[in-house]
DNA sequence: AACTATCTCAACCGCTTCTGT
DNA sequence: GACAGAAGCGGTTGAGATAGT
């Protein structure tokens, strides 16, 4: 099957829609319903392809549509449906009333995959990134000579030891959350809006993340309901103000290098019966 | 103030899937 | 089952906004 031919049409207006297009579409809509979108953009008087009457009409016009920045929760899940269902944005969208499909695609890649990257997290499997150009990359964003990555600079701030000395730590200028008590998203919660600076723009003193610290889901929790675990039961403002207040402290480093939350999430992901479990019950 | 770089997001393109005949 | 048209979806683009120099 090919596209649809009213695209072609000669003479069909493209670009950007002007209020009139816009009631119009509305007007049409709501007196009659959308039905055919071939034969509602001649129906309407709208000298436009059903198709491009369709996305107007869903993107942007339908009354339900929640417009405005996402919120950290909203944020949360769309990171945590995306390590289940990957880029499947209509899916993902249904979790999230109000929003669509195209909105959260839009967040996802001029926002979140951005955080992720600089977190060393790879945006399509959700799992620690290991290749060498990305550490060389990741290091020189933190200021280090770009080639001697292992020499010039504190050795707990290498990205290099992340990975490769099986530390537990990860140094980021990112202020994580990360304290005890609190229950974590089986991903960690290493945005806030406005709260992050950026890695490559350095500074005196890096925040410290253990990820040991966090909580991975649990069994008991998924029966519970749809989204449970991975989504924190608390908001990460407290935390983060908690963090600033012990100084920045360095958490400590955890000696155990096969317990890390890396591991447990890479051991999650990789886990035939959870990603069934998952992919089933929000599909 | 002027210019450039970067970011955001609405809209388009083209492919796949669904549905009716 | 085969086919055609419509709808849905995900990737990409580009204009406008904003930030930085």
């Amino acid at each position: 099957m090919g596209r649809s031919p009213c695209c072609d049409e000669i003479g069909v207006k493209k670009g950007p829609w002007t209020q009139e297009e816009d009631e119009k579409l509305i007007d049409y809509i709501n007196k009659h319903g959308h039905g055919n979108w071939g034969t509602l953009s001649k129906r309407a008087d709208l000298n436009r392809c059903g198709k491009s009457c369709r996305l107007r009409w869903t993107n942007y016009l339908r009354p339900d549509i929640k417009r405005g920045k996402f919120t950290d929760e909203e944020e949360r899940v769309i990171i945590n449906l995306h390590s289940v269902l990957g880029n499947k944005w209509s899916k993902i969208a249904a979790h999230l009333p109000g929003r669509t499909d195209n909105e959260i695609k839009n967040f996802w890649n001029t926002n979140i995959r951005k955080k992720l990257l600089k977190m060393g997290i790879d945006p399509e499997t959700h799992k620690p990134r290991t290749d060498y150009n990305h550490l060389m990359n990741l290091s020189n964003l933190l200021g280090n000579y770009p080639y001697n990555p292992l020499g010039n600079i504190n050795p707990s701030l290498n990205p290099f030891n992340l990975f490769l000395n099986g530390t537990n730590t990860i140094q980021t200028k990112d202020p994580l959350v990360l304290n005890g008590g609190e229950e974590y998203a089986m991903i960690p919660n290493l945005y806030s809006q406005g709260q992050s600076e950026d890695i490559s723009k350095g500074g005196s003193s890096l925040e410290s993340i253990d990820y040991s610290k966090m909580r991975n889901i649990s069994c008991e929790n998924q029966e519970e309901n749809l989204l449970p675990s991975l989504v924190a039961s608390s908001p990460r403002i407290s935390t983060f103000k908690q963090m600033e207040s012990c100084n920045k402290a360095q958490m400590s480093i955890d000696e155990s290098p096969s317990n890390t939350t890396f591991d447990d999430w890479e051991k999650f992901l990789d886990d035939e019966s959870n990603g069934s479990y998952w992919k089933e019950l929000l599909e």
